[in-house]
DNA sequence: CCCTAAGCGAGACGGTACGTCATGTCTTTGT
DNA sequence: ACAAAGACATGACGTACCGTCTCGCTTAGGG
């Protein structure tokens, strides 16, 4: 279960082991290392050969790319972190999620995912691996935190919630991506209240800024 | 003044004068045909030089490199459009304005402002250039949209402008460069009526729809 | 003594018995089969092992690389065939030995040892090996013919047998491996025939022309 | 005329002005000393690229392989050389031109000559280029001098001249390439004796060793 | 009206990284 | 214990595209 696994895991054989742990823990520290210093744009495969000292081939054996190796250490930095909190009114939950991504993006290592989403414009199987190893299961978990609000009266319910997703968690990229405007976790928090309070007025309710207020305890 | 320019005439010396008209035109035609080809991940700059006869040290006389030419071509298809349209209130306006801007990205043309935006993130160079000459423009009319919104009393002064536009601006962006998901102007009336509303229950207003209805021209 | 040996047997340990047969059967077959194939250039040691289900450690265990498995496929192609004629005066059978010779390195074995000893120039190993496995038997039974011969009048013995092989072994192999022209047991009765007679004129006897006549049997 | 040609200056187009004289010599000089120092067999187009300063494309856009750039640094060799001698009768500029063949086969540029064949094995393109360039000129230069040799009456008339060349030239080259052993001129004198004479008894003129004697004169 | 400087085509060039191939060794796993 | 399966480091391959650079050829426009 905890086996290490290379991004080819996925097709999930018996004997498909992926990289060994040698191997693997290498070459995710080299790039992890090199990420760090000259940032994606200049990360070569070469590069990460040298400074693990495993084989070019061995690496392309098990991933498909520089952006293939990237995403594995991105998720290897990504996973331990508190992203599934729980706990609280279901509202709550939704505002930490994005503060926490806003923090994440907006540090070191939303550079390595700026520069992944970047080749993802090229490399329709970059997009592919983003979407579905780092993008999912984070909307996945948004997507339940507001069938939940919605179910304790915090969300409208008659949005779709594809639409909901897009209000709350596109802003971030779009400051990451295109406008490259400082990303932080207490901009974030003001920008989930416009959209939880809708930009109309007569939008005043103290049931909303009341949440809001609740929740502002992760900076 | 209506000498067609390259990317560098903005510096505007006195007797550089840009590209000649004959250079440029072969150059921004082979672009675009180009990019409808092969899209812009693999347009190459010595595909352009082959295609328009144009030699490639000429080239990068006028253009600093590919994502410089493929954004003038870019520009030179989304200037004639619709897109500085105004008249009516202001909140109609700021509809009609996303819902093009959906239509563009969601067409051929999204496609190449994706790929610019990819090499963005490894070149701050056309960042800065994607930034100034395609966003700023649209970005500022939005701020006064926004403004002029709020003064007609349908849009909430008390927030920040940059909020706002990230609201409104950041989902399409994101479904572009990040979800993939289609962009269609009906998908973004939806958000756009969302975000005026909040997504907060508690939002029944006859105002924000009646607006809705109003502006529900352009497809 | 019958049992099927490896390259390697020839340091004849106690218990280093080569390959076991199934495993020696096995990748000899396969190797034929893609020598026939792919021919030589082409051979690779992934591909006999993957052909012949057999581990590529265990097959380099018992041959050096892909020219030492080759060479034992050789001679395995070789051995059961009338290369060590008789009977009759020693000229004939000296002229039949080279016709057999011109035959095997015309057709599709010559493609072989081209091969083989294309690889053995940048590889003296190889070249060692040649010699003494392939050549050096060969050109031993061309030296006691000679002996033979010169005991029986038909040749003259004030002459180096090396400078004699060469003269008659040197235009096979020249053939073969320089100019590419054809090999056939004609052209090379033609060869003997001069190199007996002697390229200067006054060379007019009866007595080598006659043996000439004798010994065309094998085409 | 003198215009330095890169390998496929063959074409012989008017612009196809092969690489720069720069280039060229960069690269000519570098694979000579690489020659000398590792031998062909380990030479590499990267270590000719880093030590010529020539990039690795600029190499691969004039010649189309190793063996094409070595084979131009061994015919720049070559050629200068008292290959093409003249005077006196025509069998005594035979022995002479067999003679600087082996000292010139069995010094350091045989080496090359040996590699060079050993790829040709491999590769037909290589092969071919060596017959053309290398081997051709100078098997013309053979027969001619055949030709002049029957008519002057020290070769006979009836022997086809492939037959003849082979039966001179190969035993050089078995040597080289096959046997391992040295090369020289005194062993080329022997060999061509023998040749002449016949290996039959019966051949004792002083015809021959007459011509022998008088053309003794290059070590 | 020429004649000089610029714009320009053509494409050679050095460089960096790519992704692939085959080698021969070493490790794991199952008998 | 032997061997299958195959991971691995190594080193070279040949290609692609970059952005720079030199060549001459044209083609104005200022003397």
């Amino acid at each position: 279960m905890n086996e290490p696994t290379g991004a080819r895991g996925q097709g999930g054989g018996t004997t498909a082991l992926g990289p060994r742990v040698r191997v693997r823990r290498a070459v995710m520290e080299a790039t992890k290392a090199l990420l760090e210093e000259v940032g994606f744009a200049r990360l070569t495969v070469d590069a990460i050969a040298e400074r693990s000292g495993v084989g070019k081939a061995t690496i392309y054996r098990w991933w498909n790319n520089r952006a293939d190796v990237a995403m594995d250490a991105l998720l290897e930095e990504r996973d331990p972190e508190g992203w599934f909190v729980g706990e609280g009114p279901a509202i709550d939950s939704l505002r930490n999620q994005l503060s926490v991504a806003s923090d994440f993006l907006g540090g070191p290592r939303g550079t390595i995912v700026a520069g992944l989403l970047g080749d993802a414009q090229h490399d329709p199987e970059i997009a592919r691996a983003f979407r579905q190893r780092f993008l999912g299961p984070l909307l996945e978990l948004t997507g339940e935190l507001l069938t939940a609000a919605a179910k304790e009266g915090d969300v409208r319910a008659d949005l779709d919630h594809d639409t909901l997703i897009d209000m709350l968690t596109g802003p971030l990229y779009f400051r990451l991506l295109v406008t490259g405007q400082p990303l932080s976790a207490a901009a974030t928090r003001q920008l989930v209240d416009a959209a939880l309070q809708g930009v109309s007025p007569a939008a005043a309710r103290g049931h909303v800024s009341g949440v809001a207020r609740r929740s502002g305890r992760r900076a």
